[in-house]
DNA sequence: CTCTATCTGTGAAAATTTTCACAGATAGAG
DNA sequence: CTCTATCTGTGAAAATTTTCACAGATAGAG
């Protein structure tokens, strides 16, 4: 219990989360470890093995009680409030983000939005407080806003996450081509699409390359 | 060289790559490991250990060349190359997506775009062929396409993973909130952005509780 | 209450990945 | 041409992560 949960562990079981979340809906209240690795691809003993590093069930027989399992995952990442969040640009990409928030969701609240663009805030219609980047900083600070999402220009992006730092942001999803560090305890996590279909595409070629290893 | 290149390595020097793609752009014609380190938070020895599982190059005293890195890496992985991708659900997500592609971008080009609204379709104005659902696993076929891109509604996200698997697709990249897994040899991977904020979330929940480690 | 089939939980072993530390290489100064 | 400062490249060691395999636990049948 005194150590530290590898990220490996932390990211499969937050994919287990969110399955537990739609078996639960489905209304099925127990699910084994082998089921988990078939919807998941994550392997039956690693499920378990990530699981006893977070604690202990009650269970057997059957597999997991569902809600349990939900429960011992939520209170030990702190999961199921809702986080507050930011954005920065509002350009289609930034705007489309915007909007999505209409879904029902319990993760994540867009507390603000940003852009440099004033009259572009002026003519968008929405619920969510518009700011001028340059209260990035301040803004933060005020409504304790904990996430900030990156959905400027490339040339940007830099000094973008920097303000948010500056304003003490915890972590960074950044949706523009610039790899981010920020070398502080900020984490940043890359998603831009081109990087990931590229990503893709290099695993893909790295597994051709294995599957053709006749040669040499 | 007969050895296999772990995940993580591939992930880094993709990472590494687009770096090199930017630093070339600003001139900059050498960088060194330290250098990358600073970037990217990925430590010099691992940048360097990495390049030497995929090659050698002719190199020192001032740091790698930019060119030959740059293109050691697009050898190995085979990237540089423009892949055909695809979008299904062209709702508000979808469609930010498809209409992003202007931006000059060597990575992919989007070859279709599918939605299950034929009026939504006939309404849009871009240059990209759109297709109805159905037709998804002969196009994909037809078309060569290699990457899909999923943005439809989540209880959609299945059966549509499962029509692009049948047209023969390598690597679907996962906008919705469902956790995918296609037990054959198609890539998956979930972008989820309430999945993403979670992630980075209970990445810091468990750094601060390691912190707080003055109990016990 | 007993027996059995079917899960989980977990130390220990195996495999993988990262880090270390230093030999080898080169650019540039003089 | 020589010397030096500064990098990379890489086996080997250390650390981490995954896999194994089986004891322990429980639900359900009878």
């Amino acid at each position: 219990m005194g150590t530290t949960i590898p990220d490996p562990t932390i990211e499969r079981l937050c994919k287990v989360y969110t399955l537990l979340e739609r078996i639960q809906n489905e209304g099925r209240d127990v699910i084994s470890s082998a089921e988990i690795e078939k919807e998941t691809g994550i392997p039956a003993h690693t499920v378990r093995k990530d699981i006893s590093q977070i604690g202990t069930i009650k269970s057997s027989k059957n597999g997991y009680n569902t809600e349990d399992l939900l429960k011992l995952i939520k209170k030990t990442f702190n999961l199921g409030t809702r986080k507050k969040a930011c954005i920065v640009g509002l350009d289609i990409l930034g705007s489309a983000i915007l909007n999505y928030k209409l879904a029902h969701n319990t993760d994540y609240e867009i507390a603000a939005g940003f852009d440099s663009n004033i009259n572009r805030m002026e003519m968008m219609n929405t619920d969510v407080p518009l700011f001028p980047t340059y209260e990035i900083p301040d803004k933060v600070k005020e409504l304790s806003i904990e996430f900030g999402i990156i959905a400027v220009a490339p040339e940007k992006a830099k000094e973008t996450a920097e303000k948010l730092a500056e304003g003490g942001i915890k972590g960074i999803i950044n949706y523009s081509p610039i790899i981010l560090n920020l070398n502080n305890k900020i984490i940043v996590k890359n998603i831009y699409l081109a990087e990931e279909i590229r990503l893709l595409s290099a695993m893909i070629a790295a597994a051709d390359k294995q599957k053709g290893e006749n040669n040499e």
